[in-house]
RNA sequence: UGGGCUGUCGCCAAGCGGUAAGGCACGGGGUUUUGAUCUCCGCAUACCUAGGUUCGAAUCCUAGCAGCCCAGCCA
């Protein structure tokens, strides 16, 4: 990890595990799990957890595991397995086993059986509606299905032919039998299997049951020697049928669940429900559209695996539910990028210059350092001659007081060569600037003009030496600081969340660009080469983020 | 109105009975061939409210108030 990253900081769920160690709980190991669905996606949420995850384990000597929560395979797929194993490896994480909920279907079977024989479960013939009515309400205790009395011998009997298939979908669910008079409704005989005829992306046909999430998940733990599983805090009420289910039965270990709040981030969603709908609908190009706030998306868009860290890291882990706003995010993608990223010249709306006093077909090219702090990383060529191309909000007629850059008649610095003077506007029949006489001053290069201070600096490219691009400006996906709140989410999409700008000529260096190396285009923001649509001769570059700007363009 | 959880600066967040860390944001100064970076300074007599215990309370107790989550054969 970078050394820029922030020092770690006190949360409740590392003074736990000191505690742990400290009491010698788990002989001394801690050993946590990262436990998706692969149903979507791994988004900027889930980055929170597997950081945490990750995280915790290694700075406490333990290990993590990857495992995929799949006991609802219709909605789960090969596609997002992949991709989640991806995205986490690029995050920077070595899992130290790969699992699947799917791996325990036999045991999970065999731990559910030992529940019938103990009395603690039964099969319900109850229809899911009327299920639904027995649970009772938040102020009223459920009622006891007719079901709940029946015997152990058909228990067992039922549950053996619901797995043979001997039964409708949904005609029979197997359910816990704990409390139905319980104030937390998950404690009300929750169904742990479902009859379901769905093909399994691993197990195939084999199973047409298939375990529930309350069930599944802390025998898997249990399984594979979790001693912390962190989960966010809606299941804080599933803890107490956790802690049931492992108390009955004799399992390996009893993991201990802890909740944290899950990550919300000002101007986006996280929902997997909603971003799905976002790809479906195309609002946005696909599951890594760099403005999607999946792992994928900032990926494409230039962050680096660093940057989420850092801010998995600085945005803390409570019990508190909280808003965290997007400068945090930018902020970390910014610092990393001014440390690493390459600097380089391109100009997104391009008005020509004509050095009139420079000799025709003439041409000059310089060192530029890579970085000004950094001498270490290196210089590049970078050509000059007489006609070359500048930002045209570089250049005002009528300037604002405070304006640093080129007027006419005054001067300003090219960035790494000469101080040039405007001497006179070239405006087409509309009235509109088309090119701009301007003179350079040869004593200016690599060195300060004497006795008058030049204090604007833009940056530029030789028209006959640059290279044409199109560079995607991405801008936040939805202009409402909370899209969830509102009836429709799709309502707070902001419709300048791209701007795609095809004139845009960069320097010629960049023709060795590639998709992993990021690179900051001075005075205008980090760029990073399209890892997908951009190919040589037509090159796409995607805006990762601007530059701070205090003068505000 | 059942149960669970949470409430420290605009946004995060440390703090665990000894007199309010840090980050982001914001405001101001300096450096600068990126209006970037870097750097310096400022930014909660105050910890949801009200009582109480204590020499001393954000930290303990009591009572309120506010917000979030739960009634899938989803996870």
């Amino acid at each position: 990890m970078s050394s820029s990253e922030s020092p770690v900081q006190s949360n409740f769920i590392r003074h736990m595990i000191a505690e742990d160690l400290a009491a010698n709980k788990n002989n001394g190991k801690v050993v946590t799990r990262f436990p998706p669905e692969p149903n979507g996606y791994l988004h900027i949420g889930h980055a929170k957890s597997i950081c945490l995850n990750f995280t915790l384990a290694a700075e406490n000597k333990g290990c993590c595991n990857l495992r995929f929560d799949d006991t609802n395979p219709e909605k789960e797929s090969i596609e997002y397995m992949e991709s989640i194993e991806r995205d986490v490896a690029w995050l920077g994480f070595a899992w130290a086993g790969k699992y699947h909920a799917s791996d325990y279907f036999e045991q999970l079977y065999n731990y559910a059986v030992q529940l019938i024989k103990q009395g603690d479960a039964y099969v319900d013939g109850s229809s899911a509606e009327q299920m639904r009515i027995d649970r009772g309400t938040l102020t009223e205790p459920g009622k006891a299905s007719a079901d709940r009395s029946r015997t152990i011998e058909e228990n067992l009997d039922l549950f053996q032919r619901m797995r043979a298939g001997e039964f409708a979908d949904g005609q029979y669910v197997l359910r816990a039998k704990i409390d139905m008079a319980s104030p937390n409704i998950n404690m009300r005989d929750p169904a742990i299997y479902r009859i379901r005829r769905v093909h399994h992306q691993r197990t195939g046909d084999a199973w047409c049951i298939y375990p529930m999430y309350d069930y599944t998940h802390c025998i898997s733990d249990a399984i594979e020697g979790i001693t912390h599983s962190i989960c966010t805090l809606e299941f804080e009420d599933h803890r107490p049928l956790y802690d049931w289910v492992l108390d009955k039965l004799q399992t390996p270990c009893h993991p201990q669940q802890i909740e944290f709040a899950r990550l919300q981030l000002e101007y986006t969603i996280v929902s997997k429900r909603k971003l799905l709908q976002l790809v479906t609908e195309n609002h946005v190009h696909g599951w890594d559209d760099p403005r999607m706030p999946t792992i994928s998306g900032m990926r494409r868009a230039g962050f680096t695996p660093a940057a989420i860290r850092d801010f998995s890291e600085r945005i803390g882990v409570t019990k508190k539910n909280s808003w965290i706003e997007m400068t945090v995010l930018e902020n970390c993608i910014r610092e990393d990028l001014n440390e690493s990223a390459s600097r380089a010249m391109a100009v997104l709306h391009p008005l020509r210059v004509i050095i009139e006093n420079w000799e025709e077909g003439k041409s000059e090219t310089y060192q530029m350092a890579n970085h000004p702090q950094k001498p270490e990383m290196g210089k590049r060529d970078v050509t000059f001659s007489k006609v070359i191309l500048i930002e045209q909000d570089d250049f005002m007629e009528n300037p604002p007081k405070d304006f640093k850059r080129l007027t006419l008649g005054g001067e300003v610095r090219l960035r790494g060569s000469y101080v040039i003077k405007c001497e006179q506007v070239v405006k087409d029949d509309a009235g509109n600037i088309t090119e701009l006489m301007c003179s350079y001053d040869p004593a200016t290069l690599g060195k300060n003009p004497e006795g008058r201070k030049v204090k604007g600096v833009v940056h530029w490219v030789s028209e006959a030496h640059s290279l044409p691009a199109e560079l995607r400006l991405y801008d936040r996906l939805f202009n409402h600081p909370n899209p969830d709140t509102l009836d429709n989410f799709l309502d707070a999409i902001n419709p300048d969340s791209l701007e795609v700008l095809q004139n845009c000529r960069v320097e010629a260096s960049l023709v060795d660009a590639t998709a992993d190396i990021r690179y900051q285009f001075e005075r205008t923001g980090y760029f990073c080469l399209d890892a997908v649509d951009s190919q040589s001769g037509q090159l796409v570059f995607n805006r990762t983020v601007t530059l701070r700007d205090s003068w505000g363009k």
